[in-house]
DNA sequence: TCCATATCTTGTCAGCGTCAAGTTGTCGAA
DNA sequence: TTCGACAACTTGACGCTGACAAGATATGGA
């Protein structure tokens, strides 16, 4: 499937895409290099560059990505939870996308790819998933369009919180004493107590 | 200074230092490479790897330097506040610290600089400025040793937030109707009103 | 059928980290 | 004072990387 001996190789771009974020979840995003991807893919070192302008490009579509599945995970604990519990089920399902994809989430965040010149859907992608908490965490009246809710004290909190929460785990800045199930434990209860209001 | 017709530079490894740091908070880590700190120092392209076994020792080098910065502004602000207001303080110093620099503190945290075999350097600096953060969040017995407070929610919940919120600024996931003055506002007050108890 | 075009290859370039081997300076011991 | 060990540095090489240019090949519409 990934394999054509035909001169086109069909759809070289998702191709390139799906070994980059195997790449990266396996050995972080230091070690996705274009000639490696056309390597493993089995076409020329240049090829890649006919599908990307860039190294840059080909990761910040990547984010992208991330950003997407992101956003959808923030929507989908929306949908199944009732409204004035939003912020606390986008909270968690904040840290456990971070937590389950650990290196695509290093890059989203750690990388600076989000500059003035970044790719469009880059940018759509990321303001989507930022759509997603304001809409979480606003409590003003409910004619307001999403795009014109004003950044305030509540949605700076909690998104820093969660953010800053994941950030440390995947640093393994908790020290040993917290593993896995204390940590969920520690920020559910954070989440639970301090931003439900 | 940096310049010495010698064979023997005299102290290279500062003069490396120095350079890296330059160039980080000037472009960023990515363009950090041995060969153009020695061009810049005008000594050969591998005189850098007598000083430094791998250009990860380097940026592991700066990272402690940024911990131990770190920790030393966390330590001010603990010496100039009564200790019933060291959380707060030490929140706004910590974000401050961040802010004044941005790509040293991408790199202290963004990069997994901080994996099994870290240099020893790294971990303690790193290390230290946690225990900042604990002693300025313990709330238990006068007679505990730093080192065995145990993380619970308010350390958590408390470096979550800081770190979050530089985090979301430097990425500038905030958008542009929060500018520097708003930001510190902001932040401000959620350490008085959230933190505070 | 034929040609414009998208796709891929081959070749090349400079820059990079890293290693090996040789050169030069320094400094303490004899 | 001389000598030898050692640290500091240079030179040279290797394979890797991203990027570009120019040519080859397949595709699809006119």
């Amino acid at each position: 499937m990934t394999e054509q001996n035909t001169y086109h190789h069909g759809d070289l771009r998702r191709a390139l895409l799906e070994e980059a974020g195997r790449i990266l979840e396996a050995e972080g995003a230091a070690s996705i290099s274009l000639r490696r991807l056309a390597r493993s893919l089995g076409v020329s070192h240049a090829a890649p560059g006919h599908h990307f302008s860039d190294r840059a490009e080909l990761l910040s579509e990547l984010a992208a990505d991330g950003y997407a599945g992101l956003a959808d995970a923030l929507g989908e604990a929306m949908e199944s939870t009732r409204p004035e519990d939003w912020l606390g089920a986008t909270g968690k399902a904040y840290i456990r996308f971070g937590m389950a994809n650990p290196e695509r989430y290093r890059m989203m965040f750690g990388s600076q790819l989000m500059g003035e010149d970044c790719p469009e859907r880059l940018r759509a992608e990321s303001s989507r998933a930022y759509m997603m908490l304001l809409r979480a965490s606003y409590r003003g009246p409910p004619d307001v369009d999403p795009a014109d809710y004003h950044v305030d004290i509540i949605e700076l909190f909690a998104w820093s919180l969660v953010h800053g929460a994941v950030m440390l785990w995947l640093d393994g800045q908790l020290g040993p004493g917290v593993d896995r199930e204390t940590f969920l434990a520690l920020t559910d209860r954070i989440l639970d107590e301090k931003v439900g209001r």
